[in-house]
DNA sequence: TATGAATGAGCCTTCATTCAT
DNA sequence: GATGAATGAAGGCTCATTCAT
């Protein structure tokens, strides 16, 4: 029979997430520079105020929504690395289709979306995601292919060497679907699917 | 040749181009929103007023940038596409060449970091761009694919699908090199070779 | 009336009112165009930055500082207009007496001098002054004017044809006290004394 | 069969004018401050800094602008004024034809609206209308008005006091018809024939 | 003498940030 | 803690004025 039903600092993550939330959604839409405060501020729920009880200026809360998503991704695509049981293009086609429900679609399309068009403004979110992110999805692609190389279960080992080439359609329908959708509509989900059979697949015809 | 070395509509025009060039290299470090008209100026050597007889107001001077390169990139490509008695393979990878030489490392690789950046905020210049550059680009690959396609000069018709993957690699490329290449310096000749072995490829082991 | 003495909304109204009065000082001393908000702001003890908390723009500002006086200007005149116990000449020498008491002299001076100023250039304002306060001074004038002239105690039905006439001295002595008056001082009251011996008073001499 | 049809100095004295006639235009649309340099020099059929050849400043040619016109004005209406062989009610009536075809409709009411607007803002114009214009016009009247006054040929010897008395619907005129004429359009001829007849005619209704 | 491109001071307006309530 | 009114620095844009041609 308290009074609140939930308690000070659960109020209190709970705020910070809507304003991370709003921040995204605000920042993704506008850019760092045009977005407003004000806007994020409304899109929360909160004052103007507010968000600089959660974070000193519009910097932090920038660099905020980039440090918060992304940790959890890479923890599902890691241990899909780690599993060496599953033949590597296996693997590394349900990375995509994880990629595909997980990621294209939601707030961390938006965040890609960010990052790509923001990044090289921002040195110290860049330094984050290529420490935080890029090594470490780089280093899981990098893994997978070898395996998969040595054990010819890939086309090639290209892979090992440029894991950017496995990312590089996804990166594209981020972009795409962010400007030109809207005049011919990108369909992810067969684009991937023709990557998939173009890079991973092995070359099945000689084995006979 | 004698009091006046440069006629005066030649220093005008020369004049309209020190400023798309400046404003170029200033939107593409700032962006749009935070790009300062004061720094295109002094960059361009122009007091800030003269900026105003050259280009109605700041969307305009951003517009123009993007509206004057590309066209004539396009013109080699198509030229290349028309050529049906060079193998699909070839030409694709003559392409590639192309990109690489003319496009990546110089102004046109800032405009399209510029475009991957901000496109999605200026419809119009989307629209320019879907139409201008990315039908006509999409509609040179896929002509070749689908010749070299019929003609099993390739490794698969993935490409007359989804032209995008061949460009896949190069806007990553030039996302890489905006933030990360400091941290780890990415060799795009050797990345697009590996691109185009995978994608390009026909499966000659096939023939013998 | 403890911690406070004035609630927000009071506040509100006041600075808003403090703004409104400043301005109106400002564009009547350097017009509309001359004007800087810069110096309304000073005036009004606020900062430049808080006037577009109340107004949207410098032209809504001046709109509304002639949207507000004006009103209860003649809700007194239109009242007056309606007492016919007295005589046609007296009420009209009120009107004078209030005009040069209420308006002559304080802000409202101001407002008309800006408006004579500006107006024409300024449709939505010509068309508000001309609906809200022109055609109702008219109006009363015309009314008191024909009772007047059929009661035979005015010199001349003109003011029912022409109620200009009637305010035309007032407009005069406004220009000429905001250039003039520095080398020459009107005497307003004796001049409108003068002024509605002139046209108000019937023509006695005729009676016996 | 000389070159040019105008002497050097004639064109020159032309030119000057045509920049004054675009400037009393110009400025009497936008008023001083808002009125754009260009657009008198568009108008006028000159380049931009070619008025600086003729006038110092923006200011000066503003001023020189009103030093043009009314001088000849007041030269009629003093000779008018001399002619003490007329009635005094005549020869008021006269100069309000006068002012009506002479001053009315053309450019000399567009300069009174620029001299009724600006120049309680350029005290140096004002006061060279003052000493020029206004002293000389209020002796015309008060000596006629005085000569009338005591041949009785006028109702009152009001204007003798306050001459303004009889310009004030003129300047009135002025006002109305650049900002309501739109809504309501003035008899500017009525209203002053009741005007003289209000203020000048003689109480005619005693002598028999 | 005439031109009009170039200049840069100045002003309106926005918005990140502060702070009294 | 939360609010949102207030602040004022910053930047886009205009336009009077200059000056090379």
């Amino acid at each position: 029979m308290r009074k609140h039903r939930k308690s000070a600092p659960a109020l209190k993550a709970e705020r910070r997430q809507a304003i991370l939330d709003a921040a995204l959604e605000v920042f993704a839409a506008q850019g760092f520079a045009a977005a407003r405060l004000e806007d994020v501020a409304r899109q929360a729920g909160v004052a103007k105020g507010t968000l600089y009880l959660y974070f000193r200026d519009k910097e932090e809360l920038f660099e905020q929504i980039l440090r918060v998503e992304g940790e959890q991704v890479f923890g599902h695509i890691t241990a899909l690395a780690a599993d060496d049981s599953l033949r590597a293009d296996v693997i590394l086609k349900q990375i995509l289709q994880f990629i595909q429900t997980q990621i294209l679609g939601g707030n961390r399309e938006r965040l890609m979306r960010i990052l790509i068009s923001e990044g090289h403004r921002f040195p110290k979110i860049s330094e984050l995601y290529y420490r935080e992110i890029i090594v470490k999805g780089r280093q899981a692609i990098m893994e997978i292919a070898r395996r998969g190389a040595a054990r010819g279960e890939l086309r090639s080992d290209a892979l090992t060497r440029f894991p950017q080439l496995f990312f590089a359609p996804i990166m594209l329908a981020v972009v795409w679907r962010g400007q030109f959708d809207q005049f011919d509509r990108l369909d992810v989900e067969a684009m991937l699917a023709d990557h998939a059979k173009l890079i991973l697949e092995p070359l099945r015809q000689e084995t006979p």
